[in-house]
DNA sequence: AACTATTTATAAGA
DNA sequence: TTCTTATAAATAGTT
């Protein structure tokens, strides 16, 4: 348009670029509006000019610009969607190597009602928990099993009723009934999440 | 241009429309193209059809839509990228200071090998992991329900779909689906009680 | 900033 | 879609 010019390279005379570049600035993003008016679309423009300044236009049904690149992000599948889903692989693994820290002194947590965390961190959680548990029922089990064996071995031995090991054993026995859900023995170690 | 209109109104005739925003489109792109040559300029374009299709151009200077948002965040001192990679990091945070207070707060102890432990204090410890983990585990679904829920809602709203809330449902949904048992997430964070 | 001669974009029609 | 063409719009060079 206008009188003469029709190659598109670089405008060497400063002036003169200053200049195209205000008239073709103001014509591109008229035309960007119309576009996304007449047709319904949305879009974002982002224009620095060569000095450095900052110009940008939104639809007028783009909210911000965040969710717009938010919305190119999940469009484009690529980049940052595979970016959050690295940084929440490494994130496990970081709070794997934390609770990892509970190898030597396996312990527990207090969580202030005034905190808050994230669903992956507290899948994490639960996870620790209950492989943590697992593992000591089945001790658990595996001790009263062994204890239980003995002390039947000890009855069908001789001396068995002279030491007593039938209250013992009845102990054990009592102990194994309530595995699931004793409170008083539960109280003295009772975790205080502050869920509640 | 062209024969008529002048008025910029969203176009009804669906057919119309969409001939209209071929055109526009590619006048559009063409025209941020000379822009960007003829004036130095460095520019992002990004553009949603109505049916969500994506067309995007990038300055020949510009290596990446995300420097690009990046500059753009410096010029604005907004965030938008980093955004997420804050509340990434604010969360690792947290998971570090939850798993502190492990180490300070209720302590268990270190099952050794060698060490013997009675039924009683196992069937102890077992009720507190088991208390512990039912307590993250509601607060862990209050949590994906609330997600859920209010993604659920935003969808119902009117603008949903146009910026990818039914990915972020379907990544909601997927967490759901993957608290029951994933082996992968319970091996980085197994603990390692020493029973083995 | 304005002006205008021209080029360019595009609405409508095919 | 794609092309053609009459016209409206954009803008290069100029003031």
């Amino acid at each position: 348009m206008g009188r003469g010019r029709s190659e598109i390279k670089r405008i060497d005379n400063p002036t003169q670029r200053q200049s195209t570049f205000y008239k073709r600035r103001d014509g591109l993003f008229k035309k960007a509006r119309e576009l996304a008016v007449l047709c319904d679309a949305d879009l974002l423009l982002l224009l620095f000019s060569a000095s450095g300044k900052l110009y940008h236009y939104l639809a007028p049904t783009v909210p911000s610009v965040k969710d717009f690149v938010e919305r190119y992000e999940a469009a484009t599948h690529t980049k940052v969607w595979s970016d959050i889903r690295q940084e929440r692989r490494a994130e496990l693994e970081k709070v794997g190597k934390m609770c990892d820290i509970l190898e030597k002194e396996l312990r527990f947590m207090t969580v202030d009602d005034g905190e808050q965390y994230t669903v992956p961190s507290l899948a994490a959680l639960e996870h620790s928990l209950e492989a943590a548990m697992h593992k000591v029922r089945s001790e658990k089990d595996r001790k009263i099993g062994g204890e239980m064996s003995y002390l039947e071995n000890m009855i069908r031995g001789k001396q068995a009723e002279r030491y007593g090991l039938c209250d013992k054993l009845a102990q054990a026995q009592s102990l194994k009934d309530v595995e699931g859900g004793s409170t008083s023995l539960n109280n003295g170690l009772d975790l205080k999440l502050g869920f509640n």
